[in-house]
Formats: structure tokens, C-alpha cells, sequence
DNA sequence: GCGGCACCGATACAATATATCGTTCCCGGA
DNA sequence: TCCGGGAACGATATATTGTATCGGTGCCGC
């Protein structure tokens, strides 16, 4: 299992935040780390990874594909069907650019540079934002508690819902 | 956010163990349970709880739907559909008496016998077993991060995938 | 009795995800 | 330049998981 350990304060997006920024950051991320793996951040690909930037909420494959549709109809392009959809997010996932969420079954935008690490996060049940949890203490715990029950720990699910710092008093 | 602080380590089940039991004390608290609360364990209702309880790995609730069917088939009964089991398995989720594994889309017997409490889970990738953990630390590093990102927390899914003892030498 | 409620049967459908097979595109070597 | 091979994609079908809805049944208290 992967770890970070730096241990940074999670920033939960204001409504106001200059987005255009987070989402251009991620395509310059993803674009970096796909040349460095000699991988192809193709046409669909990107596409895919800017809509799942479109917002710091988890997106299904479906209203992904919708908007992938949506975009094709403007040009008057053939729409997509699912596995083209899937396949994007496949292959996001494994180069570490986006994360699923499991509880939601929907996929959100990796925020992180750094190499691969838990996917952890706080999931606001209001405002529906993700974002991901960067805490040493907590990667500690859970090594120390597989360690205690003998547990060969691979990887792991932490997904926190409640109510963001905005979102708390509502 | 409801938290077990009773720390005690998680007993990975041996293929040879009494499973008959385990079964059996697991309907016993659900009848206590359900007398307590004035709620009822309906034929259905216990029928799936049987059936989850029939081993320690999540079951998918159209496994469920299938065993009650074939069940039904071996009495000459009508087979049941499928909101029949989603329904029972709802019942038994709102009374703490399974738990859903989110990264599975399953089902699993909840082994406590306490109150409300966070279902917190090592999951073996060989196999499949899941049993729940019931780790201080863990709430522990879990409330204090939520606690500086200034996070509501309400509730939380922890998944934690590996081998088990038993496995992690295969 | 009968009004209300929990439970259930049944049908239809929605949402999420994958299998498969053939084609196209691209890159590197002969 | 041509070709071999692998990655990517298009297209269709299907699998898996989960809900909406409507009506019927049975029980309980008044």
C-alpha cells in the first residue's frame, strides 16, 4: 500500500475559486506524466479527464458519456457508447489521474502531483464536493491495525461523508 | 459518527471453524434485536440473513436472489424478484444486522453484537472473507482529520484490501 | 367494521459495467 | 517504402446492480 505522509490540510473548494485553474493544472499534470510514461493522452482521454475536472464532485461514467455525447452532437459527430467512456477512465485511473469513488460510484479528478498514493477522501453530502485526504496519522493507523491482525494491507478504501467546512452549518 | 473504542483484534475465520455457529448466534442477536425494537423478522427477511450468513464473504444481492429462488424451487414455491431481496436487505441494513461492502457491491452478516457502530472491514483478495475492524486508532485518526479540515463527519467507509493470515503465504 | 400501516407480489425500468470482435492507427524495423 | 505487431477504438450485445410504482394482503387498534 502506497502512503502519503505529508500530511497537508485538505482545501475544500469556495464556490468562487478560479476552477479554469485546477482543471488547466490537471490537464498540464496529466499531459507531464503521460509523456514521461510514453503514454497517449488520446482525444477521448483528454476529453474525459476535462470533463471529470469540470468540478470537484464525483461524476458517473454515464453523465460522463452524456456530455461526451453532448459535446459530439454540437459537432455533428458520431455519439460514443459506454466502453469508450470506461476505457478513458481506465486508463486515468491506472496513470493515477483520477480516482474512483466507491460509494458513489463515480470518478473525480486526482488533485495530487505526486506519485501514486491512497485515494482517500471527505465527501460532502450537501454540496456533493470530493476532496482527497492527505494525513499521515491515518495511513499509520490502518498499517498499525493490519499489522496487528496480521493482515498483508494492499490497498485501501476511506471515504468520509458528512459536511464541509462551507457546507456544515446549512 | 458512531465509533467502537473497544479495540479488539479481528478473528480471521478458519476454514474448519464452526460456521453452524456462527450462524446460529448471528439469528439469535437478530431475534433479540428485532424483540427489542418491536420489529419483524419477517420469513424473508431471515431467509436472506441465512443466506449472507452461509459464509464470511460478501454476497451480491442477486446471489442472494438466486439461493432464495433456488431454495423456492426445491419447496415448488413462486421465485421472488428482486426488490423482495432489496427490501430485506434494507430492513437488515437499517437494524444493523448486515452491512454493505461498498468496493464489492455486497453484502456481509455484521458480526457484533453492540449498537450502532462503523462498519470498518479488512477484505481478502484470496478468499474473499471480509471481517470487521474494530480499531480505536482508527476512529481515532479519523476524527481528529476531520476535526482540522473543520469536517462534519456523519459517516464513513473503510475498506481495507490485502490477504489474509491464512492467505497472505499462498 | 374499517381506517391505517407495514409488508409483500409483480412488472417495468434505470443505472452501472463488461465481453467480444473486428478495424484503424501508429511506430519501429527490414 | 513496406510490413508486422500492439495499442486504441468502434460497434453491438449483454451482464450486473438497483429502483419506481402500483396494487393486494394481513394485522392491529378504535
Amino acid at each position: 500500500m502506497d502512503a502519503g505522509v505529508s500530511d497537508s490540510l485538505p482545501v475544500f473548494p469556495e464556490p468562487g475559486h478560479d476552477h479554469g485553474a485546477c482543471a488547466a493544472a490537471a490537464l498540464a499534470r496529466a499531459e507531464a506524466r503521460c509523456a514521461e510514461r510514453g503514454a497517449r493522452l488520446t482525444p477521448i482521454r483528454r476529453q474525459v479527464l476535462e470533463i471529470v475536472w469540470e468540478s470537484h464532485a464525483p461524476l458517473g461514467a454515464y453523465d460522463i458519456l452524456t456530455r461526451v455525447n453532448a459535446a459530439a452532437r454540437r459537432k455533428g459527430a458520431r455519439e460514443k457508447a459506454p466502453p469508450a467512456v470506461y476505457r478513458a477512465l481506465k486508463f486515468l485511473l491506472d496513470h493515477g489521474l483520477v480516482h474512483r469513488v466507491e460509494s458513489r460510484s463515480a470518478y473525480v479528478g486526482c488533485g495530487a502531483s505526486g506519485g501514486p498514493h491512497a485515494a482517500w477522501f471527505f465527501i460532502c453530502e450537501r454540496c456533493e464536493n470530493a476532496v482527497e485526504i492527505d494525513d499521515g496519522r491515518i495511513g499509520g493507523a490502518l498499517r498499525e491495525s493490519a499489522r496487528r491482525a496480521g493482515f498483508a494491507l494492499e490497498s485501501s478504501v476511506v471515504e468520509l461523508l458528512g459536511r464541509c467546512p462551507r457546507c456544515r452549518d446549512g
